[in-house]
DNA sequence: ACCTGAACACCGTTCAAGT
DNA sequence: ACCTGAACACCGTTCAAGT
């Protein structure tokens, strides 16, 4: 690549990055390049499509919370790690409006930019939730997949204005659903007899 | 209103309803229009925003959900009568996909054509809660603004292709989360001690 | 090798002009 | 009283022509 294309090109990213922030991801692709000062054709031949945009600008992200489901499977209890790591990527989500919509799409087309950021994010949070089922910390009756659905609609629900003020009620509402008795009154207790 | 400005309007409705069953809530107008063999101008002065034609469209509806709360009320155990209600509510929405989202702007929006029948929809539901609470039957951290959030986002994963065949499960873990165990166990028992 | 203006087919909004 | 064509300011896609 030219040292012209290549400058363009971070440039692009970075001026995205801003709109995306501010807008959404929804953000219209002429604006991003109106405000780069480049051609719309520009911008669409470094990214031809809006999930190519985004994956250039979320694979730093979704690196780190793959890395991250890593190590709290050797540093923390199987709920804490479980609940720990749901709630980064919650957090994680709110910073672009709208993306969690776009991985939902994305995780069942394989033509998609993000659809192997999406697989890999829905696999690091299965390894968690087998490892919390295993030791009796999580029910039994989820897999990755209701993970990631729970995980895109409590992003979801933190999209929303009029919704936002509750996420983080109803994201402790789910954790602790998703959890066992024995996982909630602490592991060094014995689990109260039901 | 003339009668020919009447059957308009009824024409243009079925029409309406029709193209978004199909395409859900951000059905083109213009297409609309178009199907209905109507200038765009003479259905926006109908109907001057999607907002407006969506209530005319789902008005019956919000009617007998309200209508359907009220029955249960005399007719179920807060517990049935609650999560009935719920699965009702998340149903229906699923009718019209994006409908939900609409409806979170909307809730908060006094402008909004659809602010009414969703405010009114949310006191439905807080009715249920708070009967099912009162009788030791659901979790009494929660009230009619959370459990509209939980419609919502239970409605919006109905809506996303690769999370929908997981929405009935999670539609149930959601319900038992709410519910207390004495409620699940059975409202002839008495609720043991925590 | 890289960039871009311009044409294209859309969208919802608005309003002057028609019946 | 009711309807509508047309102008407007947008959108993303595509490609021939320029440097």
């Amino acid at each position: 690549m030219r040292a012209d294309a290549r400058k363009n090109r971070d440039h692009l990213l970075a001026v995205a990055g801003a709109a995306i922030a501010e807008q959404g991801v929804d953000a219209s692709m002429r604006d991003i390049a109106r405000r780069a000062d480049v051609g719309l054709a520009t911008l669409l031949r470094h990214y031809p499509t809006r999930e190519a945009l985004l994956e250039a600008l979320l694979r730093a992200s979704f690196d780190e919370l793959t890395v991250k489901a890593g190590e709290l499977e050797t540093s923390s209890s199987p709920a804490d790690a479980l609940v720990s790591w749901l709630r980064d990527c919650v957090t994680w989500t709110t910073e672009y409006r709208g993306v969690t919509e776009l991985m939902a799409a994305a995780i069942e087309d394989t033509e998609s930019a993000l659809h192997t950021s999406c697989v890999t994010l829905r696999a690091a949070g299965a390894r968690l939730l087998s490892r919390a089922q295993e030791a009796g910390a999580a029910r039994t009756d989820m897999d990755g997949t209701d993970l990631f659905a729970l995980v895109a609609a409590l992003a979801w629900l933190g999209d929303q204005p009029s919704l936002a003020p509750r996420a983080d009620h109803l994201f402790g509402f789910v954790a602790s659903a998703l959890l066992t008795d024995a996982a909630i009154t602490g592991s060094g207790e014995t689990p109260r007899q039901g």
